[in-house]
DNA sequence: AATAGGTTCAACCGCCTATCG
DNA sequence: TCGATAGGCGGTTGAACCTAT
């Protein structure tokens, strides 16, 4: 049997407030507070609503000193690296941001800084009309978009840190930096209770946990994403931070990239796998329509889905006179874009965030 | 002009924890 | 110690609104 409900489901009203009922509960509290009491300050004031309802209300729309819209870039990246750092707990972030209410920076993420994340691609903000008097009331003093969080960009996303509103509302990759030599530096600001507990993380690890809270799997979760034919997992072992499989017909390859002191992005292939160099070198440098067809089909790997469908990780087919990386004369015909990489260092503060584009080299 | 589909966000739901008798 | 209750929180829903076709 489950708990008794808080109040009479059957008479108390739901669905947005009316400016009356507003009125009501807010007169009622700024004189008297709340009493200790929500579930009893309805009936005190004569409200047919929740004292759950009654509350929420106050605390995230009718109390004084309250902000909505209008996230600056400063919060923009607060939010992201507490995110990053200790998950969606909403109501410590939104204690690092006054003004702000966790119900506030929970949709903001949800809606618009994820995707911002994922280089989806965002709408203009709008106004909503005057379905809630006190949103209309909100969107008039937050000014016809100025200051939305839409004119505001992620600073540890920009690349070169000057994305200016055309670029992005025309990006059609994700908002990643986008090489080595732009590393932008994110401005993680661990609030107290966690900076001296706050992660370790070295590069794969923080690369692990924002991808993870993302929606990744990763092979140390005991989860191994297979698609047949490909298996793509990431690991959590050692230095190295990717590793894949490449199965054609009765044979296999098995590439995986490792990050070196440089903090570059190194390639090997184990093992010895004829069919799969035959079929590589026999192509010239292109993968067979089958190959070429296996890994940029809609079939992703389970739970990793959101990565090609986002643009975070996108196969690409390259020509044969792309730069490689590893330094050997082999040819790239396999490209791994928008990869990312970060670096925790010291005190759980990223001092960096690294994109490497990784390449895969042509079989010997 | 109609409408299907996408976006936003206020509000609700249900679970967990703290407190009190 | 235990049960009842309220507060707090994160996840989810659905209405309002917008855009694309």
């Amino acid at each position: 049997m489950g708990r008794a409900p808080c109040c009479d489901k059957a008479n108390v009203k739901k669905g947005p407030w009316s400016p009356e009922e507003d009125a009501k509960l807010k007169s009622y509290i700024e004189k008297h507070g709340t009493g200790g009491n929500w579930i009893a300050l309805p009936q005190k004031i004569g409200l047919k609503r929740c004292g759950k309802s009654c509350r929420l209300r106050w605390l995230n729309y009718l109390r004084p000193n309250l902000k909505h819209g209008g996230f600056s870039v400063e919060e923009d990246d607060i939010i992201c690296s507490l995110y990053v750092s200790i998950g969606s707990r909403w109501s410590v972030i939104a204690a690092q941001l006054p003004g702000r209410t966790d119900n506030d920076i929970k949709n903001y993420w949800n809606t618009r800084l994820k995707k911002k994340l994922l280089g989806k691609h965002r709408r203009e903000p709008r106004n909503r009309g005057n379905y809630n008097s006190v949103k209309q009331e909100n969107d008039v003093n937050r000014g016809s978009g100025t200051t939305d969080g839409d004119s505001s960009s992620l600073s540890l996303l920009q690349e070169n840190g000057s994305t200016t509103h055309h670029q992005e509302q025309h990006q059609q990759q994700p908002c990643w930096p986008q090489n080595i030599n732009n590393m932008p530096v994110l401005p993680l600001q661990v609030p107290l209770p966690y900076k001296n507990q706050g992660p370790c993380f070295n590069d794969q690890d923080s690369l692990k946990k924002l991808l993870i809270k993302l929606g990744g799997r990763f092979s140390g979760d005991s989860y191994h994403p297979t698609l047949d034919g490909l298996n793509l997992e990431f690991s959590s072992h050692g230095q190295q931070i990717y590793q894949e499989q490449v199965h054609v017909g009765s044979s296999a390859a098995c590439i995986s990239a490792t990050i070196n002191n440089n903090n570059e992005v190194q390639f090997a292939q184990t093992g010895q796998y004829p069919g799969v160099d035959n079929l590589v070198q026999g192509q010239g440098g292109n993968f067979t329509p089958s190959f070429e067809e296996m890994v940029s089909s809609s079939n992703y790997p389970d739970g990793l889905e959101f990565l090609y469908n986002e643009g975070m990780i996108d196969h690409k087919i390259i020509d044969t006179t792309t730069t490689t990386t590893w330094g050997e004369t082999s040819t790239p015909i396999y490209h791994h874009h928008d990869s990312l990489a970060s670096t925790y260092q010291g005190q759980g503060v990223i001092q960096e965030c690294v994109l490497q584009d990784f390449s895969y080299p042509r079989a010997q």
